[in-house]
This record gives C-alpha cells, structure tokens and sequence, in this order.
DNA sequence: AGCACGCCGACT
DNA sequence: GTCGGCGTGCTC
C-alpha cells in the first residue's frame, strides 16, 4: 500500500520532518512529489507538501489518517524542487517547509480558514431563530461563513454562537484556501454572422440594445470580453445576457494573465555584434552548453563592458538546445530598462519575477514558467527557484550583491542556490560583477579554494565597448576643505564640476553613502541622543511626519523641542540626509532640478521607474540617492558622478566593511561616461588614504581585492574560513547567558569528542573555534536582549550539521527558558 | 505553531 | 462549584 510522506506547513523543530497519509481512492494517481495537500493534522487542518512516496508506512495503518484534498491538479513543486529544499533546509539550518514555502508563489501560501456551519440535524426553535437576529437565517443558507465574519456583523449574538458550538448545533469545519485563484474574464463567444443576422428576427421590437449587439457582433466576430462590450455599446449586462439566453451568444469564464507588461511595446532587437573581448569571453561558455558541462564561470568585467549582452548570447544558445534559462538581477537594478532589453530580445519566451508585481501578477508570470509558455525567467533573488523542468543556463548579475542573501528564514543565498540547482539540472552557471565578492573571485582564481564555489573557471573583460575610457576620478579631501573655510556640503571640485555640467546640460547623479550614518539626534549640550526605548538602536529624524523613528521596530516618537534630558533648546539633527542635500544643492545652484530618490518617495508602487523615466529624458538635471543610484543604471548623459561621504560605511563593525565601500564607490563610478561623452567621478571623503578609496581612483580590483585577501586569511575570515552566527534574544540576560554558554560548551565538547580540535592549519587557523556568547551590535531589539555565539571554522568542518546537533539536543531546555535562537549561515551582514 | 489537556486561583 | 489563567506535550 502506498503511502505519502508529507511536509506539514508548521515551521519548527519538533514537526520538521514527515508524516505519513494515506492516500484515498479518488486521489489515486493525482499525489506525486510536490503535490500540494490538505491533511488533518491533530485538532486541526493543515497545508503540506508531498516529499516522498513509499510502499511502507512508519507508522502503524492505525494512526495513519488519510489526505483530505489535493490542493492543485499539477503540483507546484517538482521532485527536483523539493530535493533543492532539502538541501537547503540542511544548508541553512531551517524547517524543511520553510525551504519549500519560500519555492511558492505567495498566492500559494494556502492559509487554513475555518467556516460555520448548522450540525447536521441540529433544529431551532422559532424562538430562538427569532432571538437570533437573522444570524440563524443566514447560516440556514448554507454559504460558508467565518466566525470572524459573523461576530463582525452580528456583535451582539457572541455568546448565543458560542453557546450552539459547545453544544455541537453549530460546528466549524476546516478549509485550506488559497490567497487567490487564478484570474477569470466573463467572454462573449458569438455564433456565425449569418446566425447572428437571422436571430435578428427573433428579437421584439423594441429591444433595439439587442439588435445593436447582435449588429455589432456579426461584424466583429471574435470573442470580447463581456466588460469591454458593454462598454463599447454603452449598454448592460443584462442585454447580452438575454443573447445568450436566446442561444445567439455563449458567455465563458476565460482565464486570463495579468501581464505587468501589456500596455508596452518592446521594439525587437537582434543580437548585437560582439566586441573581440566579448567573443573570446563567450566562448568558454558557449563550449559548456555546447557540450552539456555543468561548469560555472565568474565573468569579471568592468563597468559598460557589455556583460549583458554575453549573457544575452548565452541564453540564447541554450534556448536553441531546448533548455530554459534563469537570470538573478539584483532587486533594485530590476528596472523597466533591464527588463526591456530581455523582452525585446526574447519576447513572449521572457517572464518577469520581482517584489513590484502585484501577487496576482507574479502568480501569473510563474504559472507562465512552469506551463512550459516562458524559456527565460528574469527576477531577483527568489527567481532561481522558477518552475523550469529542464534548465541550461543560470546567470546571476551583479554577483556581490548582498541582495542575493536572505535576511529571514530561509537565510539562502541564491548564489550557492544557484550552483545546487544547476548541479541538479547539469546547468552552467554564469555569475557577471565588475567587483566581484571575494568569495567568488578566490574561488574563481585560485585551485584548492575550500569554499562552496570551487573550481569555478575564471573570464575577464577587462575594458569598456567601443574603447570608451573608464573616467577619471578625483579623491577630494573634506578635512583640507574645512581648513580652506568651506564647510559647505559641496567640495570646490565637486561644486565647480556641477556648475559646468549645470552650463552644458549634461546630467549628474549624487550619491550619499548613507549606511551607518543615518540621521540622528542628539544634543549639543548634554550629548544625550535620543534612542528607541524598546532597541538599542538610535532613532532616526523624519521630516515628512515631523517625528522620530525606530529602523527596526516601528517605534516612533514626536521630535523633541527641547533636550529630554537637559532640558537645553540646542538639540540638533546630525548627519546628512538626501533632504538635506537637495535642500542645499537648490540654494547652491539656483533653478536646479534635482529627482531624489530614496526609501520616502520610491515607497509608492512604479515610482521607482516613474523616477527614472523622468530622468532619463533629461526632465532633471540631478539623480540624487542613496545606494539605489548605484546599481546597473545607464543613462547616456550622465557625465559627472559625485560621492558625498564616500567613507561612512567604513567604520561599521563588520569585516566586509571595505569590501562593500570599494563596491559601492566603483559601482557608481561606472554610471559615468558610458556612451558617447566622456565620464568624471569626484569621491568626497574624510579618509582619502583609506585603500577602498584610493583603489577606486586606480580603477584597480586586483590590487585591492589580493590585498583585502591576504587580511582575511590572517583574520580567519571569508573565503578561508568560514561563519555561522547564533543570536539568542530574550528578555533577561542571565536566562540568555545560561542558553548562550550552554550552546558554546556543547559546541565545544562535541567537536573534541569528534576528534575536531582547536588544531592550526599553516595559515594559523583554528578547524573549529566558537567565539562568545557576546553582546549582539544591536544589543536590543523589540524589548528583547540579544547575545550572539559566531561559531568560525575551516571549510572540511561541517559545522552547519555540529549547530544542528547541538541546537537539538539543547531543545528541551531552550523551549522551557523561552529563548529565541537564530541561526544564520555565512552571514552576509554582521549587524 | 496551535490546540487540547490539565491543574491551580478569584468570581457568580 | 465554574470560569479561565497558561505550563506541557502531541500532531501520521
């Protein structure tokens, strides 16, 4: 007897493994792997996903209950899919149906709704019916009905409906509902004109709307919407439900895709010629898709060297080999221009992916993928795991981004995720950076790298198309500003670029490096800086609402006139917000017209592009931004890029700290000069000998990136060795500290009693070290207080399944102290 | 995660 | 006596 092991959607330790269902008669032949289903589950009826089927239970037939209802007729996730979120939930340290809720579209994520109904049998008195208030009337008609619902619209008859459920008149069954179904337009579907002329007859006399309709249909024969023809015929529904009901007409629910596209037009474009460097950079992965070689390549080329169009070509030969192709773009870069230039190459064959979407829409666009009627999924980070059966190519732009990590619950990051699936797939994976993350350049350069990218083959594209220059950049130090007199915002360079620019009509983009330098208050008398009550975070000014806010928790608070603690009048807001500049750019430069973007004015849906739009037909003369300026925008006349505060970031606690800043600085850079008019960049900052910096100017990736290296292999740090961060949160420290010591003795014992001992490889690092339990950088966040353990070890290590073991073992006492636990494996941020 | 079961305090 | 507080344990 076969029997279905299901993943049941509760996402914790105690039920993260299966359950075995029957499966009934009628679903006989329906239930495969990555089905989705309905089960009873204890008191209640949940959503799972089918992981398995075997011949032999593990429990006895008894116990064993049988699946309730299967959820779609094709199942959402195929057996590869599923075999990826294992991995996954192994990788990362997470519930199994976490890994494969974060595969669904969220339309998908079926939510158990309970509904009211009359016990069979059950009667009422007329009395109590009366009494009732027409709630027992409502029931009667047998509608299913919430109890929420109910309560809502019938507030006084609360303990009347609780009453007839305790006594089992009324009961509350179960159902497992989607968040949304698939779209359906009401169709007209005329007969033939001739048909149509002769029902005419038919018609009374004075029904002239209908002979109308009926004209009108027997000369535009062909299905319309039934919306659309009312509407052309300024008529009702009615009307040409009186068609149909003659027989002339059939009305059909169509099912329809909400294209986020439809209203544009993509010119076609041919595939361009390509550069020398170009070809000599394809080759290597035409040959692997070619010979179907599951090989990954790190294409590393400069800014405006054409990387989109080699991936362009790639995809494209394995369309031709009847492969599909997946491409990871980071959100933010995610733009109508992008999108563009795969729908003009690719049309139709090209879906969309991405958080701008509403959820119908991305549930169309995925149905699109798994129907097999999209080749090219293009999407940010949860893209890679469309529903393609056969996979070619995986490319993933702009490979260092740290967008490409989850933050929550699954804290994947589509780059290993990438490499999995295209080993699953017998898929090439192409990752394309200008600056590569040093992960993946270590991995791509050197032979014997330890990390989970290894052996990857390494493709430079070294210059820009058309031998158009990389620009030049000027590092201007602030502090010999200061010394000058100037303690504008603007640097002389910088201002004197501006105006020149401002004269020739050229465009600028200004990017404030805002990360670890947000707006705070503080007072000039005491130094007291307002913080959140609940976070050891300080809050942050927001101008729009004239209030102070909490990053992380929402808190928010009235701006103080005077100093909460002194009582002084002279508390100020610090640090420069992109407010801030636009304000001084437009008492600097009379007339200018400036376009900011940042969280307040991009939150609104396609403002985003709205913006951009705008800019791009030179409506303004400033982009001004944080980060989001940085990324994969290409405007043809932008000459001058200026960084204010370009060493903000450095000082935050976290060794990557550099790394992003040199990242950050030379991304912008690249937005500079890339058609035709020649590019500059000015870099303001008050650490002009910093090497992120200086290593810009050189436009010299190697040189920083060796260097950078050599520092992380003294450090134990990424890619030589490798981290997995335990936070523990709970309201009181000792609790925490008992938790937190527990788990790094644990740790500690176990890897000795594996024979993993504090030994030194030759670079002097230690196999397995666990450091804390340490106070979190954030020190406390929603009330609670956070500790965290960062267990550091050499790639042989498998310290992911050590954490598992030694989490499990610590489960009872964890459940009992009320301590929060979160793991996250290689963390890409520390804070 | 829920949800039931179960064992203790303050009310009709 | 009973309503309801939330500790503990299970879910095929």
């Amino acid at each position: 007897m076969t029997v279905a092991r299901v993943i049941v959607d509760v996402p914790s330790r105690d039920t993260d493994r299966t359950f075995d269902y029957l499966i009934p008669d009628r679903l006989k032949g329906w239930v495969e792997v990555g089905s989705r289903v309905a089960v009873p589950f204890g008191p209640r009826k949940l959503q799972g996903i089918v992981t398995g089927l075997a011949e032999d239970a593990e429990v006895e037939y008894s116990k064993m209950k049988p699946i309730e209802d299967l959820l779609d007729a094709i199942p959402p996730l195929s057996a590869e899919l599923v075999e990826l979120g294992e991995w996954i939930s192994k990788r990362w340290l997470c519930p199994l149906t976490v890994a494969l809720q974060a595969m669904l579209p969220a339309a998908l994520k079926g939510r158990s709704e309970k509904y009211v109904f009359p016990a069979a049998g059950a009667d009422w008195s007329e009395e109590e019916t009366a009494q009732s208030g027409g709630l027992l009337l409502a029931l009667k008609k047998g509608k299913p009905l919430k109890l929420t619902g109910l309560l809502q619209q019938y507030p006084e008859q609360g303990p009347l409906l609780k009453r007839w459920l305790r006594q089992g008149r009324l009961e509350e069954r179960q159902r497992i509902e989607d968040q949304l179904s698939v779209k359906t337009v009401q169709t007209v579907f005329p007969e033939e004109p001739a048909a149509l002329l002769e029902g005419l007859e038919g018609i009374p006399a004075r029904a002239n709307k209908q002979r109308e309709a009926l004209r009108y249909l027997a000369e535009n024969n062909e299905p319309i919407a039934v919306l659309k023809l009312t509407e052309v015929l300024s008529t009702t529904s009615s009307t040409i439900r009186s068609l149909a009901d003659r027989g002339l007409i059939e009305i059909r629910a169509v099912t329809e895709d909400r294209d986020p596209y439809a209203n544009r037009e993509f010119p076609a474009s041919l595939p361009m010629v390509l550069t020398p460097k170009q070809t000599i950079a394809l080759a290597p992965i035409q040959s692997a898709l070619d010979a179907g070689r599951c090989e990954t390549f790190l294409l590393h080329g400069v800014t405006g060297s054409g990387k989109t169009e080699v991936y362009l070509q790639a995809i494209q030969r394995c369309l031709e080999f009847g492969r599909e192709a997946i491409v990871l773009v980071p959100e933010i870069a995610l733009t109508p221009q992008m999108v563009e230039r795969f729908k003009s190459r690719f049309g139709a064959r090209v879906a969309v992916l991405h958080s701008r979407l509403s959820q119908g829409e991305r549930y169309d666009e995925w149905r699109k993928i798994r129907e097999g009627r999209a080749q090219v999924a293009v999407g940010a980070r949860s893209a890679i795991f469309a529903p393609f059966s056969s996979i070619g190519l995986i490319v993933i732009d702009e490979e260092h981004e740290t967008s490409y990590k989850q933050e929550e619950s699954p804290k994947y990051h589509a780059r290993d995720v990438a490499v999995e699936r295209a080993r699953l797939h017998g898929a090439v994976v192409v990752l394309g950076s200008a600056t590569p993350a040093l992960e993946t350049y270590e991995a791509a350069k050197y032979d014997g790298s330890e990390t989970a990218l290894a052996g990857m083959k390494y493709i430079a594209l070294p210059e820009r198309v058309a031998n158009r220059p990389l620009p030049g950049v000027e590092i201007v130090d602030m502090r010999e500003e200061l010394k000058l007199g100037n303690r504008a915002m603007f640097s002389r360079p910088l201002a004197d670029a501006i105006r020149d620019r401002l004269a020739k009509k050229e465009q600028i983009v200004l990017l404030l490096n805002r990360r670890g330098y947000a707006t705070f208050v503080m007072c000039r008398s005491c130094g007291y800086t307002a913080a959140c009550p609940h976070c050891e975070i300080s809050l942050t000014y927001h101008r729009g609402s004239q209030n102070l806010r909490c990053h992380y928790c929402g808190y928010s608070e009235i701006e103080p006139k005077t100093c909460p603690s002194c009582e002084s009048p002279h508390i100020r807001f610090f640090g420069t917000g992109t407010q801030k500049v636009e304000e001084s750019l437009a008492e600097t430069f009379p007339g200018i017209r400036v376009i900011r973007m940042d969280v307040d004015t991009t939150t609104e849906k396609g403002s985003h592009e709205k913006w951009l739009t705008e800019f791009r037909e030179r409506r303004a003369d400033v982009l001004l931004g944080t980060q989001m300026v940085a990324k994969g925008l290409d405007f043809p006349y932008v000459t001058l890029v200026g960084v204010l505060a370009a060493d903000a970031a450095l000082r935050l606690p976290d060794f990557r700290a550099s790394e992003r800043t040199f990242q950050l600085l030379t991304q912008v850079a690249g937005r500079a000069g890339r058609h035709e008019l020649p590019g500059e960049v000015i870099i303001q900052t008050y650490d002009p000998e910093h090497e992120s910096i200086t290593s810009v100017q050189g436009h010299d990736y190697n040189g920083f990136v060796e260097r950078a290296l050599i520092l992380r292999k003294q450090l134990g740090y990424p890619p030589y060795g490798r981290l997995i961060s335990v936070t523990f949160s709970h309201e009181s420290v000792p609790m925490l500290l008992s938790i937190g010591e527990r788990f790094a003795i644990g740790m500690r014992e176990l890897a000795a009693s594996l024979g993993i001992r504090k030994d030194f490889d030759a670079g002097g690092l230690a196999a397995l070290e666990i450091l804390g339990p340490v106070s979190s950088p954030i020190a406390r966040l929603k009330d609670r207080y956070r500790f965290q353990c960062m267990v550091k070890y050499r790639g042989e290590v498998d310290a992911s399944s050590l954490t598992s073991k030694v989490l499990e073992e610590m489960g009872d006492a964890v459940k009992r102290s009320g301590v929060q636990i979160s793991v996250d494996v290689d963390p890409q941020m520390m804070l």
